[in-house]
DNA sequence: TTATGTAAAACATTATACCATTAATCTGAT
DNA sequence: ATCAGATTAATGGTATAATGTTTTACATAA
């Protein structure tokens, strides 16, 4: 009966960023520090560059570390951000294992209840934010990406409030999937987005009643939500001829 | 104004990985193929081998591909799971971006939801499986680790139930996270989970109304969330002792 | 038939050199 | 004294080659 553990193999590499990844998630290295240099890590772990350099890579991937080249260069511990849980959903979108219906479903059910707990969380700071990304949403502009980042800004507000951070990594990666959709077929706005559409929305929040904002939020979501998926046919006719990281 | 753009610098490695990326995500490559050898990339892509490897522990990263050593090793294509979702997930958890109670907030408005859609959805091969996850939950075994796999099979059946895969990949990261703090602090799990926690749940899926289904789940998800709340000092005590990948 | 040894394919790691980028520093003209 | 421009040094980025390790398939012998 099993009288020795089998001899588990590490990768250099994998070894090494675990270390670093834990020294990290201990306080060791704070946002802001510097790691050493690739070279005194070589000394310090006693393994080739090449093997610092993978792990580095893999926590850059995760979002550990951002690194720069040139003098005072280096790798830089970050303050971790929903940026790369979003990149992992979107990824589970371009393999089509996420569909439309599947995110619209959700964010009926997310979307809400974000909005409820905004309510419950408003002060004077967050009305005038909201009430700044109202005025700026009709404003008319030029460019296309820009016209969907003021689209969007009451949805990041609003998760914001909801001072839950899961519901704000939610809410940002729901946001990309769906503006992803809009931006592959360049969907026009005025169709998808009708001036004032969150124009209710805000309101209600402004009352500070919860279950107004809740039911305020549902209706546009499934208002938005309908046109999206009249959307699909085109979308998929349009898919995979660009592809982003 | 701006006639030209600027050179966008990308790393050797980056562009590699994007390219094998998109290549993946078009079909060209299915989950099962093998990439070319290390070697064969290098000329294929006319760079270093460094880069390709780079590259390749990008999309291993990212849980696109999965190298074997070896003869007929090789970088083989996978079939996308939520498997990198919820590391992302747990990094943002372990980074204390995400709390307990943040984590109670967001099971109680998807899983009843969730329960919903499984009661909607029903038929007989997930009876069978509910059924068989039930009876096993409360058999008395030694492993610490198998009986929190089998207090937490009916969470995962009822999430594929949904038939959505962005819910089934949210409660995934849900009770993977859950699961965590109770490893954490080796909770007794007869007072986490007493005996029998999901029959009623289950009970009420088995009768095929979604509305009895939301409401069973709720009531469990909050009798269990408010168990694990009261562990969360527990856990902060023990908490980055042992740190996961 | 069944071990056991051997070879080959492929990734894993190391080592070294050189290139590219960048911030700080120096230098000199105004 | 100040500012522009050149120089320098630190650091990551890339390339190449050699060697180590793992795994499978196959041959060989008991």
């Amino acid at each position: 009966m099993a009288r020795f553990k089998p001899v588990k193999q590490f990768r250099v590499s994998e070894e090494v960023a675990e270390q670093i990844k834990k020294s990290i998630l201990q306080g060791t290295f704070r946002a802001g520090d510097r790691l050493p240099s690739e070279r005194d890590l070589t000394e310090e772990f006693q393994v080739s560059r090449m093997a610092i350099r993978e792990a580095l890579r893999s926590l850059e991937k995760s979002g550990f570390i951002v690194t720069r080249q040139g003098v005072n260069g280096g790798a830089y511990v970050t303050d971790l951000t929903s940026e790369h849980l979003v990149n992992a959903y979107m990824d589970l979108f371009l393999a089509e294992k996420i569909s439309i219906p599947d995110l619209y479903q959700v964010r009926l059910v997310v979307e809400p209840e974000v909005a409820r707990l905004a309510a419950n969380n408003l002060n004077e700071g967050y009305k005038k934010r909201l009430l700044e990304a109202l005025e700026q949403e009709d404003l008319p502009v030029q460019d296309f990406y820009e016209d969907n980042d003021r689209k969007t800004a009451v949805h990041f507000i609003l998760a914001e409030m909801s001072r839950n951070y899961f519901f704000e990594a939610l809410v940002r990666s729901l946001i990309a999937l769906t503006r992803r959709v809009i931006e592959e077929v360049r969907a026009e706005n005025k169709f998808i987005h009708p001036a004032g559409m969150h124009r209710p929305v805000v309101e209600a929040i402004l009352t500070g009643d919860g279950e107004a904002a809740y039911e305020a939020m549902k209706k546009h979501v499934k208002e938005f939500g309908e046109n999206l998926i009249k959307l699909e046919k085109a979308y998929y006719q349009k898919k995979i001829t660009s592809l982003s990281s």
